[in-house]
DNA sequence: AAGAGGGACAACCGCCATGAA
DNA sequence: GTTCATGGCGGTTGTCCCTCT
């Protein structure tokens, strides 16, 4: 009854045309976006206007950039992700010629699967407790993951023989979830000797660069904030702290022992809060990032030391961020 | 050669914030 | 203050294509 008067024309979905898309264009070059639910009808189209927006934002706008992101797009958003989470459009800010939808799309595709192949947990960036996506292959796939400072993993000879280490963290007992222990395994263990410790209970993530980031941030950008914790950290430290590995000096694979790995170089660096890095590294330093039990394996720490220190020297690096810092400048700045 | 499975990408859907009426 | 239109955003689905069996 009437409805023939007043039925509107039937609004196409789906994959667009060339020919809609030149429409598009076309009037976009020509008038603008100032309205979008103008747009389809004053462009002879039988979208909706919002389809037409996003058309155009994510696919005919003339400044994008598209193909494959580079190993420097995909470290930036790892490092944005760890910061922003889900926050595409704001990721996409950072990233000019990319859309969020382009971002969101890699990430979910690629992205995030890396991360867990590597044994990181995509949704808070740090080590997964268990399963079998959360072992380290090797660390040239970290490298995969964030490449660094140009000379990604791939350019170090840590591939079969490095010095390689992964980081066991596991809670010790269901019932007392405030209790941790803390151990990290050279990984040149034998798989027998790494099976005995997995049956003992321990299981094994890997060291994360996404961790090494986070730590090389907090320390560039709270600096002073840390020194002035400094002196209440060293008091709180026990026996584990964070440091790097200089896959440098030779031979280390032939040690098994964590604590040897520390005297295989003598020219750490000690940061004010602990975090302990090689100087004078020249390219070939295992870029990992390790939390390390000075004296032996297997330490247990009760939950207050353990986040009294993850949280001032890595782990809640962004929980801890002073107000006045800009998180996004602060990935921006170590790029 | 054909079908299944999975990856990559495009597009849609639904929700929310904002501003104008 | 309420309603409505609009734009923006993130989650999800749909489609195409490639690879593998």
């Amino acid at each position: 009854m009437g409805s023939q008067s007043s039925a509107k024309p039937k609004l196409r979905k789906g994959l667009w045309s060339p020919e809609e898309d030149e429409k598009l264009v076309r009037y976009i070059t020509k008038y603008g976006h100032k309205c979008w639910s103008i747009v389809p009808k004053h462009a002879g189209l039988q979208r909706c206007g919002k389809s037409c927006r996003l058309r155009w934002i994510n696919y005919l706008r003339p400044d994008l950039k598209r193909g494959h992101f580079s190993q420097q797009e995909e470290e930036l958003i790892v490092k944005l992700h760890a910061v922003l989470g889900n926050r595409w459009a704001q990721i996409a800010t950072q990233l000019p010629g990319r859309t969020d939808n382009e971002i969101k799309n890699f990430w979910n595709s690629c992205l995030r699967k890396k991360l867990r192949q590597v044994g990181i947990d995509p949704h808070t960036h740090k080590p997964m407790a268990a399963g079998p996506d959360s072992v380290a292959r090797s660390s040239e796939e970290l490298g995969e993951v964030i490449g660094v400072s140009g000379h990604s993993l791939h350019n170090n000879h840590v591939k079969d023989n490095g010095f390689r280490f992964r980081q066991s963290l596991q809670q010790h007992n269901e019932e007392e979830e405030n209790s941790f222990s803390l151990s990290m395994l050279p990984i040149t263990l034998s798989p027998h000797q790494q099976q005995q410790h997995c049956d003992a209970g321990m299981n094994f993530v890997p060291a994360t660069l996404a961790f090494h980031h986070q730590a090389q941030a907090h320390h560039h950008h709270h600096q002073a904030h840390v020194q002035a914790q400094a002196q209440e950290q060293q008091t709180a430290a026990s026996s584990v702290f964070p440091f790097w590995i200089d896959n440098s000096s030779s031979n280390n694979s032939s040690s098994n022992s964590p604590s040897s790995c520390s005297e295989t170089t003598d020219s750490w660096s000690c940061f004010s809060d602990g975090i302990f890095s090689p100087t004078g590294t020249g390219g070939s330093v295992f870029k990992s990032w390790c939390f390390f039990d000075s004296s032996i394996l297997d330490t247990k720490i009760d939950a207050a030391s353990w986040q009294q220190q993850s949280s001032k020297s890595l782990a809640h690096f962004y929980d801890d961020e002073p107000t006045d810092s800009d998180p996004i400048s602060a990935v921006l700045d170590q790029m």
